[in-house]
DNA sequence: ATTATTTGTGCAAAGGTTTGCATAAACTAA
DNA sequence: TTAGTTTATGCAAACCTTTGCACAAATAAT
């Protein structure tokens, strides 16, 4: 069996209460003590079972984060493993680690949750790709369990979490392409049972509303995050009798697909068809024509999100209800002033 | 305080034992017995700490997952969201949780190792991307701690480890262009301290060696996994006096780059140049001109390693040394006959 | 009716820490 | 010296389970 406090303490000469405050380096002890009882840790190989100091704190370091349901599908997306990449790295910084689960149903996800919370396996938890009537946030709030958001609840207003003003964002895009002497717009949403769909087409209608451009419903359609999806909406979009001159997509993903599927329609990008994206992922910048996007900070919205649960558990700091990631517009190739 | 087994049992009449062996379902609890504690069990709302159970079974149902010490650029790459995403998915499926770390530097990656293991906060560990006098190997062998690696490791045999047969594979791709009439191929390698890239530009020599083609050290690069480096080594190929006629990589995102540059230095892909990716990511088949690839199963990798890792933990099954995921060729249509 | 067997349950130890409280030792002040 | 402080350490309970072994009750066999 693995040496033990209790080992040590022998070893020293001294009580385990003793080795124990030695490790957490507690002021009562002396230098003289404390050198010796390292000392003896260091011959022995010591090193503390977590689980037993986990069982008495009540507290484990680690960080819950349950991926959304369909992970499979949304996984593929440079999205998601970009603000993990930032939730990882954070954590790590602060020596916390990331305990990742997921379900493949909305019964199995939660589930998973309380396993996580009623199992005390992990401090705190991050909920991606919220919805409306989320019932992990609702089992979370009753049990008093500390997790943040990435995205914003539409339930509940007093929640930490950590989201973009997607409003805003879509809102100046789209006033953007406007000013530029765009007036058909599409727009291929993300689906719309999340909220960050429905603030991305909200900020849409609203520029259209301040603009005086009526909001055509024709010309909103709603996407999976999948290239496949999106090329099948622009086939569609291809056979509409008036055709919009600008296409604004909710991921780059899509917007690719968007516009190779244009392209393998003979529809040159920008010249005949401006197409916008979201997230501003590698992609964007890689691809030909450059897709513009939205840089919506994804990585520092992982990295807070973990600073902010943190700081949640530790019960330390400002429990800011809301943090916003600040966006940026990055406009590249695939946009330009319509042909007519 | 949570209600505990002890409060369970109490309501119930019973001893905490019998509550005990109702959870795991033992088969000397009468039915009568389990019926009524269950029942208490559930109106109490009791849940067992998962930490109390791991410290007396020294289990704790969680597999460590190291991520390659520069994670922030490898997880750029696509390859590593996909075999994360596969091992989600099969610990999910089998009840494992994943619980990744990771080190900013060798030191902190290895201290990070230790924690896992001897603090016992996970049954396994899945290492990634192995490269040569792997400090972490050497210890969790020495621990005798269960432990996968996904690659195969230069310096023991005998571990348990998921790979490709990288070799045969780039061995396959460099024949395939040798037989569409291609000479001069230029290889850019990933950094050539990785396992992977040796394997993959062993097949891409000994391909040109059975051609009878001389193996030219003019024509070999070593690059990161970034689009930039990608982009830099192109320009230097582009102002040799002797071009070559094809171009394999070792990745898909490289690929995508060189691509890029030859394009925008006037060079057409494929006409006057070949060029051939690996790991077939989505980028492959989105970007324009197609990709052509190898298909090395990233997702299901990650699948095989959980299962092979849990296999070890359970001490059950063969403990087959390497498990070889199949790789398949994917042509498309960055690739033709030479020009000349 | 007695013994042997099966079935269901409880006792108590073990797993490795942390921490409030008590105490011993050393020092300070009178 | 005596009382009062400070400093350093130890005791033992608590955290919540699991599990080997013992035991009692019920059933079967003689």
């Amino acid at each position: 069996m693995a040496v033990t406090i209790v080992h040590v303490a022998e070893q020293a000469g001294v009580s385990p209460s003793t080795v124990s405050r030695v490790i957490s380096n507690d002021s009562r002890i002396s230098q003289k003590t404390s050198r010796k009882v390292r000392k003896v840790m260091d011959e022995l190989g010591y090193h503390p079972n977590m689980l037993a100091k986990s069982l008495v704190t009540n507290t484990t370091h680690n960080i819950g984060i349950v991926l959304p349901r369909p992970a499979d599908e949304l996984f593929q997306n440079q999205f998601f493993s970009e603000i993990i990449r930032g939730m990882v790295a954070k954590a790590a910084s602060i020596h916390y680690d990331i305990l990742m689960t997921t379900g493949s149903n909305a019964e199995e996800e939660l589930k998973a949750v309380e396993r996580l919370v009623r199992g005390r396996n992990v401090d705190g938890i991050i909920l991606l790709a919220s919805h409306k009537d989320d019932v992990n946030i609702s089992f979370l709030r009753e049990e008093k369990f500390p997790f943040v958001l990435v995205g914003r609840s539409e339930d509940f207003s007093d929640i930490t979490s950590v989201d973009n003003d997607n409003i805003a964002a879509s809102q100046a895009i789209t006033r953007h392409l406007i000013s530029l002497g765009h007036r058909r717009i599409a727009f291929v949403s993300g689906p719309f049972d999340l909220t960050v769909s429905k603030d991305r087409l909200d900020g849409f209608s609203k520029a259209l509303l301040e603009a005086g451009i009526p909001f055509d419903r024709d010309y909103v359609y709603e996407s999976a995050f999948t290239p496949e999806s999106a090329a099948q909406i622009t086939k569609h979009i291809l056979s509409l009798a008036t055709r919009p001159t600008a296409i604004i997509t909710t991921d780059d993903v899509m917007a690719f697909s968007i516009i190779r599927t244009l392209w393998n329609n003979g529809l040159r990008v920008p010249e005949e068809c401006s197409v916008v994206g979201f997230n501003n992922t590698s992609l964007a910048q890689m691809c030909l024509p450059q897709i513009s996007s939205v840089d919506i900070g994804t990585y520092q919205m992982g990295q807070s999100a973990v600073q902010a649960l943190v700081q949640r558990i530790k019960g330390e700091g400002f429990e800011q209800a809301r943090i916003i990631i600040p966006h940026q517009l990055i406009w590249r190739d695939s946009v330009q002033v319509p042909a007519e």
